[in-house]
DNA sequence: CAAATTATAGTGATCGGTCTACATATTATA
DNA sequence: TATAATATGTAGACCGATCACTATAATTTG
């Protein structure tokens, strides 16, 4: 908020959004550079490497943006369960709210599209994902939980998440992603040897 | 079998698998031609309206596909959450097998970047998933549960089991999956009532 | 002035798609 | 049965458009 709306971040943010909703080979430099006002000089001064970097850079960003997220939500909420929900109730309503096209930065299956194409592409989504698993299975680890178990409760949430934001993406609606939110809160609440609601 | 291996199956099997690989936009109609070994004067015989009426086949085809191994595995396999587990073992050992490059026609995040395509192959992207769910949960029906648990059962699964894939993929790995059927079984066997193994 | 940034014109390569020519079957007619 | 006519499928040269990217000049900024 330096005054000057930088014009790396603008392009970054067009980028991230056109390449989570169309896909890398779906999404053309020009596309970015006219929805985002820079030129194509100043991107390839940006990113001199050209659209894998950028790529890179997206990836990297919606890692940090999504990383966070969990920290807030983890912080604000003291139960690990409702703050699990809150997260996904959060997807829900962003989902909604830009009609499944910009929420961003969450869903992944652009890392399957991009695995196919180089190494570094893939070692950075597979950075993105052991980070978040990190996260969430480190607050389970402080309700006591064992590290083993605690590892496999946070993957089978970030895959239920995964798949319920395909199935809502492709139906184009958020009651996937919402069931998920009711159906994580009883996992956990077994896993952390709570009685059901 | 009839002697003469039909060019038009041959392209559907190598598009398939590079769709599913590489995404729609990230296979090319040449890539195709050179794999299958089919000119591009058949490829058009064949299908008239060109790539995109291709992809929508080869869609329609997984879902014929995988569908017939869900109704094979219940036939199978009496109990539903062992063949719902077998189903899922089944998954993790096609994609060890071909090196997660050929365990196609299941993941299906290829459907989130065709639904930004065109509405008809978005169409064709919601009519698989709900054959699929419409499979599973009628088998849970047949175990006595109530329609909206069967449904949401078979929905919850479907995505614990389209994210594994995500990070399956991603990571190279198949504990991913195995992990799921895991996790799948112990939620099947809550919902049916049953005590735990 | 010098560095940072913007602005475009233009590069070869590849994209999906069209077109025509040709080869091989199958059927129709005598 | 011989042959003409039609249908089926193969083969690839070619098209304009777009792709990621480069080169270089102009402009702004410190």
């Amino acid at each position: 908020m330096a005054g000057k709306p930088n014009s790396r971040e603008t392009v970054l943010d067009t980028a991230s959004k056109l390449f989570f909703k169309q896909g890398y080979h779906g999404t053309g430099l020009n596309q970015i550079i006219k929805e985002s006002c820079c030129p194509k000089g100043s991107l390839y001064y940006y990113f001199p490497e050209g659209k894998e970097e950028l790529a890179l850079q997206c990836i990297d960003r919606s890692k940090r943006i999504v990383a966070d997220k969990w920290k807030d939500v983890f912080e604000r909420v003291p139960d690990p369960v409702r703050a699990v929900q809150r997260f996904i109730e959060n997807m829900a309503e962003d989902a909604q709210a830009t009609d499944f096209e910009g929420f961003i930065p969450f869903s992944f299956w652009m890392a399957v599209e991009t695995s196919a194409i180089s190494d570094s592409l893939r070692a950075a989504c597979q950075s993105v994902l052991a980070e978040w698993l990190h996260i969430i299975s480190g607050r389970l680890l402080k309700e006591g939980l064992q590290e083993q178990l605690a590892t496999e409760t946070a993957e089978v949430l970030l895959s239920m998440l995964e798949g319920a934001l395909i199935l809502a993406q492709t139906n184009r609606d958020t009651r996937h992603i919402l069931l998920i939110s009711k159906y994580a809160g009883l996992m956990l609440n077994e896993v952390l040897g709570r009685s059901q609601t």
